[in-house]
DNA sequence: TAAAAATACTCCATAGGTATTTTAT
DNA sequence: ATAAAATACCTATGGAGTATTTTTA
C-alpha cells in the first residue's frame, strides 16, 4: 500500500470514472487502473464495482475510502507542519500588495498567515503589479498579491511561494 | 514521502541507532540511511542530529515523528479494517487442530480470533497433522494449527491464511 | 457502437543490496 | 581504534507510458 495508491483511489471514488480520475491525477488511465488493482489485490478485496454505469464503491470499498482519506489527510498535514516550522525561522517576510485589493483580500490573507506563522515578522508594502513582479524576480519580496491578468506564465513562476501562504 | 520512509524514521527514533534500526526493519543500514536522507531532503529539514553520541531528534524532528506515527498508525488500521470485514463475511470459519496443543495454544488463538472476528462462526475439529495439511489443500479447512516439523515448504503454502489469525 | 476499463508490452526511476570510506568517540 | 553513518556503485522491482484489446451500457 502506497500513499499514491490511496490518492488514486480517492480520485476514482470522487469522479466515479477511471479515465477522468487519471487526468485529475496527471497520470494515464492504465497507470491509475493498475495501481488501484494492486491495492485491491494487496487488501484482498474489490474496492470498486466496475459493472455499474457510473462506477460504484463496494460495501467494503466505502470503509476503505474513509480510511484512505484519513491517511492522506495526515500525510498532507506532515507537509504543513514542516512548512509552518520552516516558515518562521527566516524571520522577516516581505509581502508586496497592490492598493486596489488592500481592503478586501488583505484580511483573508492575514488570517491565514497569522495562523500558519504565529512568529512571523510580516512587512507589507504597496506596489504596482509591475513592480511586484519585478521585486519578486529580484528577491526583494517574498510574496505578492496582485490582480491576475498578468498572465498564467507569471503566476506559475511564483509556485515556490504558494506553500508559504 | 513514502510509508516505508516513515517506518524507518520511527525505527531510528526508537533505537537511536541507524544500524540497529535497519536490522529491526529487515533492511541494510545504507538502505535505511538513504531513505531517511531522502525524507529529510523532501521535507527540507534535518530530522536527526547525527553528531551526538546516541542519535537525537532535532526540534522539528520530534514533531515530524509524532505525525509519522499518526500516519503509519492509520495505515495499519487499513489492514485491520479489511481483515475484520473479510473475516466475517464468509460466515463459517473451519479450523483444524492437533490434539496435543489443544489445551495450550487454543486459548491464545481464540483470544486473537474473537477480537478480530467478533461475528465469526468458528468451527474447531481435531485432526492429525497429515490430515490437516490434506484438508487444507482440499479446501475443507480454512486454517490449521499443527506442530511445525512438517517442513517450512508446507508452512509457506499456508501464507494466505496468516492474516486471518 | 462508442466510451471506458483491462491487458500487454516497454522503459526507467528508485528502493534495496554489497563494498568501502568517512566520521566521530 | 572502533563502532556507526555516509558514500559509491550495482541490481532489480515496480511505477508509469504507449498501444491495443476487451467489456458493457
Amino acid at each position: 500500500m502506497t500513499l499514491t495508491q490511496l490518492h488514486y483511489l480517492t480520485a476514482v471514488a470522487e469522479y466515479r470514472n477511471f479515465t477522468l480520475a487519471a487526468n485529475k491525477c496527471f497520470v494515464t488511465q492504465p497507470t491509475l487502473s493498475m495501481q488501484v488493482q494492486k491495492l485491491e489485490e494487496e487488501l484482498g478485496v474489490k474496492i470498486f464495482n466496475r459493472s455499474t454505469k457510473p462506477i460504484l464503491l463496494t460495501e467494503i470499498g466505502e470503509k476503505i475510502l474513509v480510511q484512505a482519506k484519513k491517511i492522506t489527510e495526515e500525510a498532507t498535514r506532515m507537509q504543513d507542519i514542516v512548512s509552518t516550522e520552516k516558515g518562521f525561522v527566516g524571520g522577516e517576510f516581505r509581502l508586496g500588495i497592490i492598493p486596489t485589493i488592500m481592503p478586501t483580500l488583505l484580511p483573508m490573507f492575514l488570517n491565514t498567515f497569522i495562523k500558519k506563522h504565529p512568529k512571523g515578522d510580516l512587512k507589507i508594502e504597496e506596489f504596482t503589479t509591475q513592480n511586484i513582479t519585478k521585486l519578486l524576480e529580484e528577491g526583494h519580496l517574498d510574496a505578492g498579491i496582485a490582480a491576475t491578468p498578468l498572465g498564467m506564465d507569471k503566476i506559475l513562476e511564483l509556485h515556490y511561494t504558494t506553500n508559504l501562504l
